[in-house]
DNA sequence: TAAGATTGATGTTTCAATCTTT
DNA sequence: AAAGATTGAAACATCAATCTTA
């Protein structure tokens, strides 16, 4: 381990990228709690599972999804499935694990938010960077993006676990 | 207010931004944590304190630096204050408020942090994009803010408060 | 009445310990 | 023993109501 200090320049970006997230993030929970909807959080795991259709979704493969922590991901499930957004089957292959499948009321949901939250998105980021801004940012990020999945299979999966913070996503 | 749907590659650079926050933010944490260190959110409140001296702040202006609610804060400032941090003392221009000012403890606490905050933001940043991206992220990042700041201007101060997470700074 | 700040009640997140099945 | 998942207790965040001074 290094313990290296940053340079100016890379304390600043950090800064610039929180800074940016924040406020945008700030911008779009206020959208949907003043429509009265769930918070973002409910939102990615009623897409996830949106997108694993009927097969449904083991809640570790949602946990990995959404960088959430175990623990954490387990309260999240519970209050969808109270709200009955989810469903929670048995799993037949794995006698400790279950299989979470989104309802119809969920899926209803998810889509009820889109129509705030998509809003939202435009209101916070769209409307304050060209097209060519947003492309130039988008390919920065996926290039960094990349860079730490390489470097987290370098590290043979370790130091997983224990993320936390809502959110994810990439698209509808 | 216009309620627009994104174009897809708005919606990716929101993804993109926000996990590109998350998973640094999540190793910064975790560095912190394995130190047996306070939360970032200590460290920006010190941060903020500490450059302004003597004087201190009223806490309604650091609730203005650090995106904080005021409820939020007032219960950061309690704790920080129980450590010893942070002294407060009475305000002689406005019998409502009160004045902030870091004490020796709450300076040396911070730098303690910094040590291993700075390396853990060269990890996870610094070591992920070249001096040329992280300049151009940086660049696109302050175009953001700038524009968001006018947006703010322009909107009367109005829909401020609210805020929450953690989180702001731009120095050692 | 509004600004600065706090607080009780409630909800969420976190840690650590636990339970079950592999 | 390790993986998948849950849970009690404690810490923290949030809402709404409150209090004080301007």
């Amino acid at each position: 381990m290094a313990k290296t200090q940053p340079s100016e320049s890379v304390v600043k970006a950090w800064a610039r990228l929180t800074r940016a997230q924040q406020l945008a993030l700030a911008a779009i929970e206020a959208a949907l709690k003043k429509a009265d909807l769930p918070a973002l959080s409910w939102y990615d795991a009623l897409l996830e599972l949106e997108r694993a259709g009927e097969r449904g979704l083991r809640p570790f493969e949602l946990e990995h999804e959404m960088l959430l922590a175990q623990y954490n991901l387990s309260r999240l499930i519970e209050r969808l499935s109270r709200a009955r957004y989810v469903s929670r089957q048995v799993c037949k292959d794995d006698g400790r694990g279950q299989v979470l499948v989104i309802t119809p009321a969920g899926k209803a949901m998810r889509r009820r938010m889109w129509s705030v939250y998509g809003p939202a998105i435009q209101a916070a980021i769209g409307t304050r960077l060209s097209e060519a801004e947003i492309e130039r940012l988008t390919a920065l990020l996926g290039t960094f993006l990349e860079r730490a999945k390489a470097d987290e299979a370098r590290s043979g999966v370790a130091g997983r676990r224990d993320y936390s913070i809502h959110h994810r996503n990439e698209a509808t």
